[in-house]
RNA sequence: GGGCCUAUAGCUCAGUUGGCUAGAGCGCACCCCUGAUAAGGGUGAGGUCACAGGUUCGAGUCCUGUUAGGCCCA
């Protein structure tokens, strides 16, 4: 017989692993069937219904936008917010988590306008009457959203997350709307929604005004110009200046030089800005005597290649106030539109203003009140009216001169510099380049212009008092206010945006969307009260905000009763009515999902919620704008925690391009949703996480390690029954091995749950991969192979090794099963005795099984460390390649290893045969080369003998076969 | 231009309140096993902690500035 048959013989002998669980995961074809599983048990439903009456956690999920495919960014998103999910799950919580869509807004009704232009539709639409046209673009708008929302619900699913997707919220949902004026209706209430005439971001392309979170900063090219404002009372600017009236006096009229990146407003400018404190200069340039601050004369000589600079005078600004001008090319200040009687005695003064800064231009801002933030503060501090010549298309009215009248804007600015070229008033121009605000989606230039809109003020006091909306947001979001921020540098994010935010315009000029139910009167003035927005709040229930556009106003109004509203006009007369045009900003619904989704199905007692999840853009979004309503209505934040997550970028850190490749449906084709899980909690998600297609491979390479490792142990649990053959682990000793990788197990259990609640998942990533690759694959599995494979298959020591990997295997699963809930489900249902329909996401985590260990194991993975770092010296010096060939001696002079298993420190070494030596003071390495070597396990340990078979075979391997 | 954040081995990241020779994984090199095998195991080589100043007995860790990048805003 020769020696590869012998072996052969005993080979079969052995109990060698065996499992129907493959090596190969084949996610692409498997993780739709795990999907299908859960669908058909209703996991879900069966998950809340077995945490029933359980504590809850409840996490709300932040709408994204019903447009496109999901993307990376979702991706990232949705499966945080499905670890925490799954995590609070596991912790025994009952944990409802609705998920749902953003469905009104310009983007939709853009794109669909777009394509009802290119398909030739929209003429025909332009023929209808407004109302019925706004209803053909809604209904369109309306399947555009659904579509798009039953697309990124399955790529949500595909991606493995969990939550009741039988039932999302969308905002364009009749309930949802009610929900969301009643918002509405509250903050009225409080006395903080009013109509304003204020100057803000206007998209002249969509004619429509933009929250600051519809505005995209690119860069465009603009001019630049310094233009010459003459002085209307020379004597004046000179006496300002102190230059005595005398023949020293230059004799023409200094002008004021002002500096704008917006030529196209100089119609409306009203007045010229100074700062109280600065120095000014009186200056001759090139013959021509102006003023500016005297810090830019130098900047603004240079740029203009001035030959002759002298300074004449110096003067600070507060001498300056009150000084007026002469407007380069009006002579009479005009009316604001609409306001024949407006007092414009004021118009063309300079003014004192905080803003106004060194940073660049001339010291001397030009102010228009109808274009501008600080420009209108001013107007209004000073009394000067608000002026704004530009109409909703972006040309001019009729009250600028006529040689720019029913010009574009954009046009007018390069003929307003010629007239002041040609007229003397210009200084210098140029062209430069510079960040501008655009309109997100038609990516066209933005510009600020007065209109009248809704606002929801943020200084007025809320109801009684002297709380105001700014000043509850900032101490609520205070240092040791009610909200935790996760990391906690977004305090001072938030605190820094609530600082400085302006009103909320919540009104926009569109079709789609929730129409602010706000009526004008036979006089002009507004109607919208309280109890009037409750009314129509009822009626958009039953009917949806359709109704607005079919109903007259008393039909609007059916649920409102003039008699019990105490706010309402006299002489109240609905048929007198005309409705109201503009629609609510879609902010401001996903603004009050806090209310219209979860107060609403799981009732008031979860308010405030838990938790929001998301991109850390959504500091000056969601969070924000759900605050800002909440504390209106209910004087608390709607969240405890708020969790954000930095932005994908490319693997040199760059933002992202769209044309990156990774598509949805290209990274589910290559990886698989748990592959892509787990490399999203590997990332720390606090900052930027950059991606590329080397980070998806090696998260593929560490998933198929967990996957083996589980793979191995369920392989060798295929002869375990676990009723019959269970070890009680209460009789384990606590020197063996087995001790020690149950207290392994219990360790990084504690860790991977307590750093899954604090939203840690790279850590409890890291932890659960260095269990399964150092404790189990290169410690405890490689140690209890031998006894695995050739211990009699029922030997006590081998089952109670068995009872141990199923316990471990077991635990291991719940660990994993909020990451890899694909695998740990597969894994989980794998184990022997398993029922078909169990379910790895309805239990709760192992967290412990407490048996007791020697604290002496330590010493001894020490002594391990030592021992490889021996047997790798004995292999070069000695040439013991095989550690097999060699014992392995351990010190142990405080006789700590007493008692010990010399079974398992030779194990655990990979070696023959071990011992224990008092005297010793390091780790030895004895050669056994001489040794006569098992034929079946390969040990020498010094039992082995010919047999009766004939083989060489030790002791233990005898008895499993049977011979003597 | 402003606010907030990031910058540690080739790559991805840990580094608690400043304190012994800065850690891990991947990759790499060499080796073992061939009874986890499109697997498993061992050992080892890699770092001026972005740059420049400063505080301190001592700084990757605190302060200032610079550079590069991200989000938000003007």
């Amino acid at each position: 017989m020769s020696e590869a048959t012998e072996k052969r013989s005993y080979k079969k002998t052995l109990n060698l692993p065996k499992t129907a669980f493959p090596m190969k995961a084949n996610l692409i074809q498997n993780e739709p069937a795990s999907l299908t599983r859960w669908d058909e048990m209703g996991l879900y439903a069966r998950l809340r219904e077995s945490r029933d009456g359980r504590e809850r956690f409840v996490f709300h999920d932040g709408p994204p936008y019903a447009n496109g495919s999901i993307h990376l960014g979702h991706l990232m998103n949705k499966c945080l917010k499905d670890f925490v999910v799954r995590h609070k799950s596991m912790m025994g919580l009952d944990v409802p988590y609705v998920p749902g869509w953003d469905c009104h807004g310009l983007p939709i009704e853009h794109k669909v306008m777009t394509e009802l232009v290119e398909s030739g539709k929209a003429e025909k639409l332009a023929s209808l009457e407004p109302e019925k046209a706004r209803m053909a673009v809604r209904r369109e708008c309306q399947k555009y959203a659904e579509k798009f929302v039953k697309l990124q619900a399955g790529q949500m699913q595909r991606l493995l997350t969990l939550a009741d997707y039988a039932d999302p919220y969308l905002t364009m949902n009749p309930s949802y709307e009610g929900a969301v004026l009643e918002v509405l209706a509250a903050l009225v209430d409080k006395g903080i929604v009013f109509r304003a005439l204020k100057p803000v971001h206007w998209s002249v392309a969509n004619e429509t005004a933009l929250a600051e979170a519809e505005l995209e900063y690119m860069d465009r090219e603009d001019l630049s110009v310094y233009v010459d404002f003459e002085a209307a009372d020379g004597a004046a600017v000179y006496a300002a200046f102190g230059v005595p009236d005398d023949d020293d006096r230059p004799g023409q009229t200094p002008s004021f030089m002002i500096w704008t990146t917006t030529p196209w407003t100089l119609p409306a400018n009203y007045m010229i800005a100074v700062h109280r404190e600065f120095t000014y200069a009186l200056v001759r340039i090139d013959g021509n005597v102006t003023v500016l601050a005297e810090k830019l004369i130098n900047t603004v000589t240079t740029k203009a290649k001035s030959e002759e600079v002298e300074v004449l005078a110096r003067t600070t600004g507060d001498k300056l106030a009150g000084l007026r001008y002469k407007h380069p090319f009006i002579d009479e200040a005009p009316k604001p539109h609409g306001h024949p009687d407006a007092d414009t005695s004021k118009v063309y003064t300079v003014v004192e203003a905080d803003y106004v800064t060194l940073e660049d231009g001339t010291g001397l801002v030009h102010t228009a009140p109808g274009h501008g933030a600080d420009d209108y503060q001013t107007g209004l501090r000073e009394g000067v009216p608000v002026y704004c010549p530009v109409r909703g298309d972006g040309t001019y009215d009729h009250s600028v001169p006529e040689w720019i009248r029913d010009m574009s804007i954009w046009d007018a600015n390069e003929k307003v510099e010629r007239r002041l070229a040609e007229s003397g008033h210009l200084f210098h121009g140029e062209r430069f380049m510079h960040s501008y605000p655009h309109d997100w989606r038609s990516k066209t230039p933005v510009i600020f212009r007065c209109t009248e809109q809704w606002f929801v003020g943020v200084d007025g006091s809320v109801g009684e008092g002297e709380k105001t909306l700014r000043k509850t947001a900032l101490s609520a979001t205070g240092e040791g206010g009610v909200v935790d921020f996760v990391p906690a540098w977004g305090r001072n994010r938030m605190r820094g945006m609530l600082e400085s935010r302006p009103d909320w315009c919540i009104s926009r000029q569109r079709s789609w969307g929730l129409p602010i139910p706000a009526f004008m009167t036979a006089d002009g003035s507004a109607f919208m009260t309280a109890a009037s927005v409750w009314a129509v709040a009822k009626l958009f229930r039953e009917e949806g905000s359709d109704a607005w556009f079919t109903k007259t106003p008393a039909e609007l109004l059916k649920h409102y009763d003039p008699q019990d509203d105490p706010a309402a006009p006299d002489g109240f007369d609905a048929s007198l009515l005309k409705k109201g045009g503009d629609i609510l900003d879609v902010w401001f619904e996903s603004g009050s999902s806090w209310n219209a989704v979860m107060r609403e199905r799981f009732g008031a007692e979860t308010f405030p919620n838990d938790l929001y999840l998301e991109g850390s853009d959504q500091h000056r979004g969601w969070f924000q704008l759900s605050l800002l309503p909440a504390l209106g209505m209910m004087g608390a934040p709607p969240f405890k925690t708020l969790l954000t997550h930095g932005f994908c970028v490319d693997k040199d850190g760059k933002k992202l391009s769209k044309s990156s490749g990774h598509t949805i449906e290209n990274l589910f084709d290559k990886y698989g949703a748990d592959v892509l899980r787990w490399w999203v909690s590997s990332v720390p998600y606090e900052g930027d996480v950059k991606v590329d297609d080397e980070f998806f491979n090696v998260a593929g390479e560490s998933y198929r390690k967990i996957r083996n490792t589980l793979r191995f142990t369920l392989s060798n649990l295929d002869d375990f029954e676990c009723g019959a053959h269970c070890t009680d682990l209460r009789s384990i000793d606590p020197k063996s091995l087995d001790a020690w990788a149950l207290a392994e197990y219990d360790r990084v259990a504690k860790t991977v749950v307590e750093a899954y609640e604090r939203y840690d998942f790279r850590r409890a990533n890291a932890a659960l991969y260095d269990f399964c690759s150092d404790a189990l694959s290169s410690v405890y599995l490689a140690a209890v192979k031998d006894r695995l494979y050739c211990d009699k298959p029922d030997s006590p020591r081998r089952r109670q090794t068995q009872t141990v990997l199923y316990d471990l295997t077991e635990g291991l699963c719940t660990l994993l099963a909020p990451v890899l809930c694909h695998t740990a489900d597969e894994a989980h249902r794998s184990l022997p005795g398993k029922a078909e329909e169990a379910c790895v996401h309805v239990v709760e985590y192992v967290r412990a099984f407490g048996a007791p260990v020697d604290p002496a194991w330590a010493t001894v993975m020490k002594l391990r460390d030592d021992a490889l770092k021996a047997l790798e010296r004995a292999k070069s010096e000695r040439g013991i390649d095989n550690p097999m060939d060699a014992g392995v001696v351990f010190p142990d002079p405080s006789g700590a290893l007493a008692g010990f298993d010399p079974i398992d420190l030779a194990d655990i070494c990979g070696v023959s045969r071990a011992s224990v030596d008092a005297s010793a003071s390091a780790v030895s390495v004895t050669d056994l080369r001489e040794e006569p070597r098992c034929e079946r396990s390969r040990k020498r340990d010094g039992t082995v003998r010919e047999r009766s078979d004939g083989g060489l075979l030790s002791d233990r391997d005898a008895e499993a076969v049977g011979v003597g």
